[in-house]
DNA sequence: CCGGGGGTCAGCCGATCGGCTGATGCGCCC
DNA sequence: GGGCGCATCAGCCGATCGGCTGACCCCCGG
């Protein structure tokens, strides 16, 4: 018993990839290929295949999030594995949210893509680890809840202001800025100022 | 015939500063002083000076746009002269669309703030140097128009990548990358990522 | 047929960022 | 009265950023 695959990505080199790597091992079968999002959902109907691997950016036309609800949408319809490079949290909230069974990174070993699909096939959620630790952070503290100072830093942030003028507005030492910065990326589950201040504005941190 | 000036400021600190400074000048006299939007807007309608002096950024409350808005709603009401730290364009746009008369920052000359609020006693537009190109873009460019790419650019700079991974997801060079952003930030009118990304979500310049 | 806009790329350089380790002071709650 | 969250600060270091100059190619329109 195969497993029945539809691949969903806007590079042919990707697909292609894809295409090899699961044709070289045993137990899956690639049964279609969809550039777009359209394609994708059009493709899942036609072919009803058990897992559709999905990429989120898509190019020109639906993204991956809205392939996948409308995919997951319909009874007795394929499980939908996601297969980015990005973790944002933003991302695997509106990934989750719109029927995902999986999230698994790009960057991920092989097997780890293998069984990831197979648990997919039943229904079973795989989550790559450092996604899997967002949602467990998410799970634990819901929201991000950050501090007022932390806000403030946030707020001069989203101004485009660099850390030495952080630290003059709001008269403290440049060290301090820095702090917080580190704890914003921590909580907001980011590593540079632009991703920090893109999740607040989505999240509506910010006045 | 002396100026009558209000000031608006959050930080006590500033507004002595500038009550020290105005009393040493002659012609200029500080009749109030307000350390939030509310107090402004109520200080405004009894003491009716000449000019209000306010900075943007207030701390809780209503913000420096909103109270400019309020102060001038009525009827023979008094300039405000925007006295800030930053010059973003969103920051700029809003307050003259408030009813801002002149604009102008903190790291200014204290010449130029004398004669800026003589200019907006008399109901004329002063602008910082700064302010008046920006100004003067907008006029020329009317709002910025960013090319496909430089959406791709800019959409990845939301997911908080770092130039090199950029490159990779767009299958450019990294050069390309930091030209585009270069770009980008003078339609803007930014000069960081952060910025950027500020100013692309508020104009919701992206998906 | 030449100009101009858009996209691509290179190299250089100082300034900034982000991660790390570690430390102090303050208020609060059990 | 000791733990704990929050805010503050220091110094170090490699990686990255942002500005600058200069260049090539393609396509479209006058």
């Amino acid at each position: 018993m195969t497993t029945k695959i539809l691949l969903c990505d806007d590079h042919a080199v990707v697909r292609a990839g894809l295409l090899a790597l699961l044709g070289s091992a045993p137990g899956f079968e690639v049964v279609g290929e969809a550039g777009s999002g359209e394609e994708a959902v059009a493709l899942a109907a036609k072919l009803r295949p058990d897992v559709v691997l999905m990429d989120l950016q898509l190019g020109p036309g639906i993204d991956g999030v809205e392939a996948t609800r409308r995919i997951t949408a319909g009874a007795d319809s394929p499980h939908v594995l996601v297969l980015t490079t990005y973790d944002t949290d933003a991302d695997i909230t509106r990934a989750i949210g719109a029927g995902a069974t999986g999230y698994l990174l790009k960057a991920e070993r092989p097997e780890e893509l293998f069984s990831a699909i197979q648990d997919a096939a039943q229904g079973r959620t795989a989550l790559s680890a450092p996604v899997a630790s967002r949602v467990m952070a998410h799970m634990r503290g819901a929201r991000p809840t950050l501090t007022d100072r932390e806000l403030d830093i946030l707020g001069q942030l989203a101004h485009g202001l660099g850390n030495r003028e952080i630290a003059r507005a709001l008269f403290i030492s440049e060290a301090t800025v820095k702090t917080h910065l580190g704890r914003i990326y921590d909580k907001l589950g980011v590593d540079t100022r632009a991703g920090a201040v893109s999740v607040a504005k989505e999240q509506r941190l910010l006045p």
